[in-house]
RNA sequence: GGAGAAAUGGCAGAGCGGUUGAAUGCGGCAGUCUUGAAAACUGUUUUAGUGAAAGCUAACGGGGGUUCGAAUCCCUCUUUCUCCGCCA
């Protein structure tokens, strides 16, 4: 949720910077702040009828004190009566609030200036590219063949156990899978990441916090009757763990990562497109997750993605990266980059990581804060990227490296695996 | 799951219906002293909203209630501790 204080102080640019989302937000910006005058001129009238009553209920104590009984219940019928008006305006305040948080809540992040107006995924810059095609053997196999030939996955005995989208993974596709999570864990303690294994589900406060709730309330697996939510990404559960907490400025840059499984609807997203591990209900991820102060985060930013550009360079996967432009951002980002992983046999890109800054969105809704050189309360800035999340570079692995006589498997994961070819 | 106890400021710990935003101690910060430091002494030390400011308002685990007035009484939820039961 955007502060405040910046669509107050910094009208004009908060709706040139969200209009680069291609939607022109100036009339929602408008009437948070039609909104929020009126909230605020209820709450002073409000806070005065208060203070009315606070002086009264004193002078009534001290009336009972000094025994004068008589002027004391003379001044409690005033009190009483201020008190109906105290409760409606209670009331009518509240309503306002809440009208002001829902809006508010309604309102996507602003765009850093790095990014580009745009619509959607077509707009989107590459910045980056690296690796060859692939060589492949004649008629090479997507990797749902892939898994099937060598046993690596059983999409079947998924759809038996619960249903689709919950692959088994099997013999040394387990162990890939197994060996891919602790290369990236690894990694990133070497980057000077400390492990966190958080709850995989949370409570509705944490949905809250990272803007799950209640905006994507229908992608959450819920359990209902404990009120508790199957996590769609580790930032969940690392990014709450900072919620209505004040940190020191020396404790800054936080830098966690975490392997989480993932759960994910995906409600009305079906098709061919969706084949194999190209779109799964639980799937397993590796997160790096940063708290960050304000001047800092974009160059933290560039770790991040740097850090993933190794990741995916050590696995010999071609990649590019993709700079999202405004309308193809997500909801809470100020600035993404997506990387996609060449798949060679279905020829296509697939995501295979987004690392964002979030700027103050979340950190606001979180309060999250540190307490800066002034010795004020700031909000941080969060940032948070995959690195990176297993099924589609699996998928890639197996494309890319397949032989006629088997797939052979990056360098880096030969200590993992105990195998370098499948 | 059953029975009981508890939750107060950065921490420890008073308060249990009326100037208590909250005693006291520790810690933190500033100062005096000192060549410097320690000790000692003095002062200061929560956050949010609102306002130009003075000030005002809110917050003693969360929510609700009683009352002119609640940290203090009642209800409820959550969490922690002790005992019992169950269990990887």
């Amino acid at each position: 949720m955007l502060t405040l204080n910046a669509i107050r102080t910094q009208t004009d640019e908060v709706i040139e910077r969200l209009s680069l989302r291609g939607k022109d937000r100036k009339n929602d910006v408008l009437e948070i702040l039609s909104t929020d005058e009126q909230k605020r001129s209820k709450q002073t009238e409000l806070e005065q009828a208060l203070a009315k009553s606070n002086v009264l209920a004193k002078e009534i104590g001290e009336l009972f004190k000094s025994g004068e009984a008589e002027k004391a219940n003379l001044l409690k019928n005033e009190s009483l009566a201020l008190k109906e008006n105290i409760k409606s305006l209670e009331l009518e305040q509240l309503d306002l609030e809440q009208l002001l948080t829902a809006k508010l809540y309604e309102l996507p992040n602003t765009p850093s200036t790095k990014v580009k107006l745009g619509y959607g995924a077509d707009d989107n810059e590459t910045v980056y590219e690296w690796g060859n095609d692939p060589i492949l053997p004649a008629n090479p196999l997507p990797h749902w063949e892939l898994t099937d030939k060598y046993k690596l996955v059983d999409f079947e005995l998924g759809n038996k156990i619960t249903g689709a989208g919950f692959p088994v993974y099997t013999g040394k596709g387990a162990r890939l899978q197994r060996a891919l999570i602790n290369f990236f864990l690894d990694e990133a303690l070497a980057a000077g990441y400390y492990e966190i294994q958080p709850p995989i589900l949370v409570n509705e406060a944490s949905g809250i916090g990272t803007g799950q709730l209640p905006d994507k309330e229908g992608q959450m697996y819920h359990s209902t009757i404990d009120n508790l939510y199957c996590i769609p990404t580790a930032e969940v559960p690392i990014t709450n763990m900072y919620r209505d907490v004040l940190l020191k400025e020396n404790e800054l840059p936080i830098k966690n990562v975490g392997y989480t499984p993932c759960f994910r609807r995906e409600a009305g997203s079906y098709g061919a497109h969706v084949r194999g591990l190209n779109r799964l209900h639980q799937f397993d991820k590796v997160e790096i997750v940063q708290i960050a102060r304000p001047d800092q985060s974009y160059e933290i930013l560039e770790e991040m993605v740097e850090h993933v550009k190794g990741l995916l360079t050590k696995l010999g996967l071609k990649f590019r990266i993709l700079r999202l432009c405004g309308g193809d951002m997500g909801f809470a980002s100020a600035l993404t980059y997506d990387f996609e992983a060449w798949s060679g046999a279905q020829q296509k890109w697939l995501e295979v990581s987004s690392t964002s800054n979030f700027e103050t969105f979340q950190a606001n809704r979180l309060k999250c804060r540190f307490k800066n050189k002034e010795g004020k309360n700031e909000l941080v800035h969060t940032l948070n990227g995959s690195a990176l999340a297993l099924p589609r570079i699996v998928a890639s692995l197996l494309e890319n490296n397949q032989t006629e006589d088997g797939i052979n498997l990056p360098e880096c994961l030969h200590p993992y695996l105990g195998f370098q070819k499948i």
